[in-house]
DNA sequence: ACCCGGCATACTGGATGCAATCACGTCGAC
DNA sequence: GTCGACGTGATTGCATCCAGTATGCCGGGT
């Protein structure tokens, strides 16, 4: 048996197979739409399918996994309407978080997003492309105190990771300038202490983005619900 | 209206429990901080601990429920902070989901709306006021095609429910005339098509119930409970 | 050649049983 | 008298086993 942890310490093993899914399909090893066994994910993660399927639910509820009763469960896929829906979301969610994140930015906070920026202009892969931006942005959102905002657009980030990886794939040099430049333009508002502007500049990156993601339709599954 | 659905031959257990205890907690049949076994579920609903133990983890992922791992579930209970947060969220993403909705709001059912709002004028018990004032909300957002916000939004109302009851029967004669007076004014917007206008008059009436949440810090528990 | 119905198979959903863990009450020591 | 340790009961977590259902194949009929 090939346990990856095997003392199942403080956590269940529920939530040690629901992390490690998670990471899974946001790494990129499912795609939208893959079929889901039971039993090939007990024997991977080591446990039987009970807390395989409390995994499942779990992550159905977190849009990640779609379930459909006595037939399967697949890998969530949306289209191009329900993402750009999510980015509309995002646009008006994030700049929120980040105003409740502006006491907690400090100048250590800002050298830290300075660096990784300048790294993200550098990366040729596309995996670590996604890992910085996704640490650019939440280095932003380190609101304190309460969880509720920051687990929302956490979810929201999951549900469209796969649409983020495959449109990466997809944009110019151009747009790619753009891009950077919307994130350095972020880490001086933050240094000026421009909130407003820093909100601004969130919302219009996302914005941006959710356009471009519309111009390639092609990276989403046809209307038809079929897929693999 | 809650259907029972004796029958759900075609859906499983672990979906029905769900929406039982959904319904229940929402319904105030459960208070917030209250202990819920796992096993006067399962005998109270029908089945064994495997579907009720599902439920739980959906539950768990909504908000209304909160899981210690080898000790238990109790039903979700928000900080004032928290709470406060997700009226912040509503703030922003209900007059989005209102303007998605825009085109769906035929005459039929601003009449609809109209219905609502004076019967919501004359409802003395507590539990009419939320259904009622529930239904009219929702009655706006209706839009098509895509789930994503009109689910987020859902969930949203949901954990905050039982504050929302609590503070309703605080309210007095004045407050109430303005909640009304929104409402109606919603409506007006909504007659005329003027949706720029609607979308600011959700915004205040979502920002003046916060307000006022705010100023009864009694209803919500003690900050020293440990929270996730 | 195509369509339809029955059957085999694989997978999911649920029930029962057992081990593990935590809460609590009691007892003993200081 | 107060604090700490221990044992017991209750409850959760998980594995195995069984039933129900959807899918795909094969044969017969048209």
């Amino acid at each position: 048996m090939p346990e990856i942890t095997p003392t199942t310490r403080d956590g269940a093993a529920s939530a040690r197979i629901a992390e490690a899914l998670r990471r899974a399909i946001l790494s990129g090893e499912h795609e939208p739409g893959e079929r889901i066994v039971q039993e090939d994910l007990a024997e991977r993660y080591g446990g039987s399918r009970i807390p395989v399927r409390e995994a499942l639910r779990q992550l159905e509820t977190e849009g990640l996994v779609r379930l459909v009763a006595n037939t399967g469960a697949w890998v969530q896929s949306l289209t191009l309407a329900q993402c750009s829906e999510v980015y509309q979301t995002r646009e008006r969610l994030e700049p929120l978080l980040l105003r409740h994140s502006a006491e907690y930015l400090t100048d250590d906070v800002i050298q830290t997003l300075h660096g990784l920026a300048q790294r993200m202009e550098k990366a040729e892969d596309i995996e670590e492309f996604l890992e910085l931006d996704r640490q650019f942005h939440f280095a932003t959102y380190r609101a304190e105190g309460t969880y509720v905002l920051r687990d929302l657009v956490t979810r929201l980030w999951n549900t469209t990771q796969p649409y983020r990886r495959a449109y990466t794939g997809l944009v110019d040099d151009e747009h790619m300038r753009i891009f950077h430049d919307d994130h350095h333009m972020l880490v001086s508002a933050l240094r000026d202490g421009d909130m407003k502007l820093a909100e601004q500049v969130v919302a219009i990156h996302i914005r941006r983005t959710r356009v471009n993601l519309e111009r390639h339709p092609e990276i989403f599954p046809s209307p038809n619900p079929n897929q693999e």
